[in-house]
DNA sequence: ACAAATGATACTGATTTGGTATCATTTCAT
DNA sequence: ATGAAATGATACCAAATCAGTATCATTTGT
């Protein structure tokens, strides 16, 4: 199983593109150039981005995108929560009263590790990071 | 997302089921009794564990299913990929020719080193370990 | 007025996940 | 022998998620 989707995976990739653009306003047009993502499915996603405030859209003739926030505001996190909801690797199976025993929670444990270990690595990575030519060490 | 699923997770509950058993050979009906499980899912499930060899069944009268290989021999994660094939966190949603530029490596760098971690975490526990009635420390 | 852009929204197809249903085969007990 | 009780094999089904399409409405610069 796949941590990031195909379109969380596309929506970081079309905003590194746009705050890396020379570009003011960068088109749907420009960014289907350079990440040659399915134009109705970028449009889709771009929008979703602009409704969650992370993407600042202007329409008609020459419009097109900004970003809302500067690059470092842009929390990595937040928009694999927009497109994913919560990145949750640990959830039971089962209600609490279907799953009493202890038998499994060392399974749990194990997955709760890992969980945290997910929360840490992403806390507080942003746009900005992703950007870097380097990749960056944690 | 999960990293365990369903199946998963219902395959590893009845596997500790049989291994704490009083008796010889458990059957199907017991385990839908002690896991809740329903019954044809699981018999599908009890099939596969056995085509795979970490079980063994018995058919006829009395028959039902017994651990082919002591609780310290099996590995949760032969169990994981089993029914889930291998757990692979980090998948590049792009070919190598699509996804040449370094933008976004930085974003698999997280990613591998939270595979790196799950791997390490899986590492060497056996059923054994989630037998236990104590949460295993990591 | 019109072309070029986004907004909104409904729909579609493929895949995965979770689960059912059926019939065949084996084996113990009588 | 035979029948009940077990598993083996397999095909099917339904819901959810994922990836993508299609359409029409609205805005705006020239």
């Amino acid at each position: 199983m796949k941590l990031i989707t195909r379109e969380t995976d596309y929506a970081i990739r079309a905003l590194v593109h746009i705050a890396k653009s020379d570009k003011e306003i960068v088109t749907v047009t420009d960014l289907v150039e350079t990440t040659a993502v399915p134009r109705p499915f970028l449009r889709k996603l771009l929008q979703t981005l602009n409704r969650e405030g992370v993407l600042k859209s202007f329409k008609g003739k020459s419009g097109g995108f900004t970003l809302a926030l500067s690059p470092e505001e842009i929390l990595i996190t937040r928009i694999i929560t927009i497109f994913q909801g919560t990145m949750q690797l640990n959830e039971c199976m089962f209600k609490k009263d279907i799953c009493p025993n202890t038998e499994t929670c060392s399974l749990r444990k194990i997955l709760n590790n890992i969980q945290d270990y997910a929360t840490r690595s992403f806390a507080g990575v942003t746009l900005k990071e992703i950007m870097k030519e380097e990749p960056h060490e944690s």
